[in-house]
DNA sequence: AACGTTACCGGAAACGTTTCCGGGGCGCCA
DNA sequence: TGGCGCCCCGGAAACGTTTCCGGTAACGTT
């Protein structure tokens, strides 16, 4: 049995294409009666418009694109963030009746070829990419072509929507925390790569210590890996003086770096105080639980909802939000700096 | 500017659109001169052809569609399981330049009603459809309907094309290991949803026990969270006699259990064995390490490919595979069992 | 009774592409 | 030189839908 059209459906009931088209889509002047006949009909017929049929026509497609890296070895926690934001946004956007799809870019593709291909086959209406970077052609492409669009993370020229993490605010408050607690030799460790997140980071954190006449200790740069952990490990051993407290704008790092100072006779929590950034179900369960800040995905999920949605409906007024965490201690950064003084 | 069509692209060549088109596709009879000088007159004015028009007329996509649920407690480890294989998918895919698409259907939807809502649009050319029970409505609705699928883990109806994880291998396998090393009361933990891969890890290691003339100690079914691990050490500890091994259908679980385990002082690795399943990054930084089985998850993409590619070309002799998996020996299973037969 | 208004519906064009069909050159052979 | 086949190319139909435009019937108004 072939696929039932819409010329099917409407054979079927004796009426026009036309009247059967404005029924299904409850617009224009079409009886209250005509509409339940067809409705019933079409779904006793098992009729859904076709995609392309309505896309080619509208001239919109109805969905929104989530591009995102899928570059495995730099994120290892990586899927469980998208996937909780996926469902919030989803949420959002279904009360609008539209669909997310997403588009993985794997690591041997070039994000921006991917990205202006999409564009240019028009696979969705709006885009959101994720892990911008400082300078960010993406932004300026959709910029360009007057593709609705909101990034997840700041970066790239000014003037367009983005919603992202509260990095500053996250990194003042940790080294307030810290400050509090009498540390003064603090450092700080995020990955090597370029990604905004990172930069932003590591920039609140110099201006807050900067507020205590302080600076960083170190600024230590590795791969956003367990094995990088292990290697901000050896680094830091190395110093002399030791910090007595180090950030860690990764929380993948805590493990090798948890477990090469376990090798090594140092405790965190109690040698040197540890803090990561946000928080994700495998931090309470390190020992010691590592300090992070913990924020609700999916809510941050709906927001992007909201702002995409509001983004195809007027190209005006680009929302740039901030989005705040709240702090979950763990024993990570209970140590006084006066019992990891006497490693230094 | 306008986006730019095939009829403003021919009438710059000053040729017919049907040449274009031939031109763009490489097929048909066109002499190489016009196809290199339509080449690069599109790559000039940037000519892609619409994808809703070239659906339309040639009612196939070419794209593919990899549906995942997106529950996000179930995957709460550092899990990049969909990432990777959808890297080797893509890599695999691209080589006849088909596309792949993620649909992520949340823990609000119905993955049944959401398949058929997709699979009525045509939104893609071929499924792989995950998180597969043990009677799925999803694999009799693509046989139904005719469309070429593959199921990333068995189960539903037979006959049709699927790739999956070695689990009775893998419990085999497991059991041997701790049978050899003496233990004969062996517990097994798993999830307590009917997802098909833990009912078949749960039977491989049913019959391996069978083999020497045991039976679990016990069958335990919690959800696959690090909190459920936690409330398996209590099930484990309420036991007596108590098992001298416990076997993990989903490594989540190892973290509640091993914090649980802690605060009652027995220890992973001396007073009980402990073995997962699925090797991810977490595991090798516990303590002590969990002994589990690795894969590599994008060559599993790239024969998920393959299987998908074969099943477009045609519906004949589908493929059913069953993927092997090597131990990643830990520090976890190292216990004799006459250290742990003390706590009974 | 004539006319304007309203509510509903049908016909047909349009969206952008691919592909079938036919036709014009051109070379080759008799 | 005529006929035949081959290589290219152009015209036009088709894919399935939405929407503009016009038209009919019913109804109320003057």
């Amino acid at each position: 049995m072939g696929r039932v059209g819409i010329r099917e459906l409407a054979a079927e009931l004796g009426m026009s294409i036309s009247t059967v088209s404005r029924a299904m889509n409850s617009r224009g002047e079409v009886s209250e009666a005509t509409r339940e006949r067809v409705r019933s009909a079409a779904e006793r017929l098992g009729y859904q418009p076709n995609q392309s049929g309505r896309t080619l026509r509208r001239g919109a497609t109805g969905t929104v694109a989530l591009v995102m890296q899928t570059n495995t070895a730099r994120t290892a926690m990586g899927e469980t963030f998208y996937f909780s934001v996926c469902d919030g946004l989803q949420q959002e956007l279904s009360k609008r009746s539209m669909d997310l799809v997403l588009l993985p870019v794997g690591p041997a593709k070039d994000p921006y070829r991917y990205l202006v291909n999409a564009v240019d086959r028009h696979i969705a209406d709006a885009y959101v990419i994720s892990n911008t970077h400082r300078v960010d052609r993406r932004v300026e492409l959709l910029t360009e072509r007057g593709v609705p669009f909101v990034a997840l993370g700041r970066g790239g020229p000014e003037g367009h929507a983005w919603l992202d993490l509260d990095f500053e605010g996250v990194a003042a408050e940790t080294v307030e925390r810290l400050v509090a607690a009498g540390h003064t030799r603090i450092a700080l460790a995020s990955d090597d790569g370029d990604v905004n997140s990172t930069w932003e980071y590591t920039r609140g954190c110099r201006q807050a210590l900067a507020a205590h006449g302080l600076e960083p200790a170190a600024e230590i740069r590795l791969p956003d890996t367990p094995e990088g952990g292990g290697l901000l490990a050896e680094r830091l051993l190395a110093m002399a003086p030791a910090p007595t407290a180090v950030m860690l704008a990764q929380e993948t790092l805590a493990l090798g770096l948890y477990r090469r100072f376990a090798e090594a006779g140092v405790r965190p929590g109690v040698d040197l105080a540890v803090v990561g950034f946000r928080k994700n179900p495998v931090c309470d369960y390190l020992v010691p639980a590592l300090t992070t800040f913990a924020v609700s995905l999916e809510a941050y999920g709906r927001r992007l909802g909201e702002i995409v949605l509001a983004r195809v409906a007027s190209a005006k007024d680009p929302v740039q939000e901030v989005w705040p965490m709240t702090i979950s201690p763990g024993d990570s950064d209970t140590a006084p700096p006066r019992v990891a003084e006497r490693l230094g």
